[in-house]
DNA sequence: CCGTATCCTTGCGGATACTG
DNA sequence: CAGTATCCGCAAGGATACGG
């Protein structure tokens, strides 16, 4: 089993399974197609608004002040902005962002190291799939 | 920077910039709103279709189908049924499951240990909206 | 530079009906 | 019981244009 704690297993995480949770607020922006590069990209340290935008690929200026403002709103980037022209804005992770980017490191490292047998069972189940169709 | 990974660095995430990478087919599954929960079920044991079902609030045969096709072709789910009537098909985590549902379950926990700072920061937050619309 | 506002397409995801 | 197929609503997300 698993190699957690014997019995609670699930503990903490057992409200995940109800429609809304305060992790589900979280989660849905860590979880997004962009916040995840954009934590990624400040755990490097600050960036401006147009650093990000060049960096993320595919990215548009909608979905990344999108993603932004739901990430400064979780407390997890701050904004820094000079109120004079030309503007230069700056964001960077917060305590609690640099508290996230931890776990969230991980998981990305773990998906890394194992994304051969990731991609090898994609290709053998798909094989499968192909040689059944043609068993008959 | 070090590309060594692990705790702290950023290193191996590096490619997850581009568009399309390996990691992002699992992180698009592993973050898709019903991944995370039969995943976080799954630990406690194997499940059958129909426990899925009723225990994941809200979700439909066809988004469960789906979720558990798309684990079962990354290798992190594996599916189990009989042949006769009436079918018994049972769901549980592979070794390659069991290994990411150990960094996945350090982000929930994470997530479910600081909910509250998440949260007061996201009505800190909406506070000072409101106010600065007042300030005028 | 740093965004926001608008339009429009795409496809996720729910409900339902049907098959093995 | 365990799915698959179809239809459809809706909201996320991309492109563009424009404001501060």
């Amino acid at each position: 089993m698993a190699p957690r704690s014997g019995k609670g297993t699930l503990g903490a995480a057992a409200e995940i399974f109800q429609r809304i949770c305060p992790g589900r607020l979280v989660l849905d922006h860590v979880s997004g197609r962009w916040g995840v590069p954009v934590m990624v990209l400040l755990r490097q340290g600050p960036a401006r608004y147009f650093e990000l935008r060049e960096a993320i690929d595919g990215v548009s200026e909608k979905m990344l002040s999108q993603t932004l403002r739901a990430l400064v709103r979780d407390g997890i980037v701050a904004r820094r902005a000079t109120s004079s022209i030309p503007p230069r804005v700056t964001y960077e992770l917060t305590e609690l962002g640099r508290g996230v980017a931890g776990p969230l490191g991980d998981l990305l490292a773990w998906l890394s190291e194992h994304q051969d047998e990731l991609v090898a069972a994609q290709r053998a189940h798909d094989e499968l799939e192909s040689s059944a169709s043609s068993v008959a």
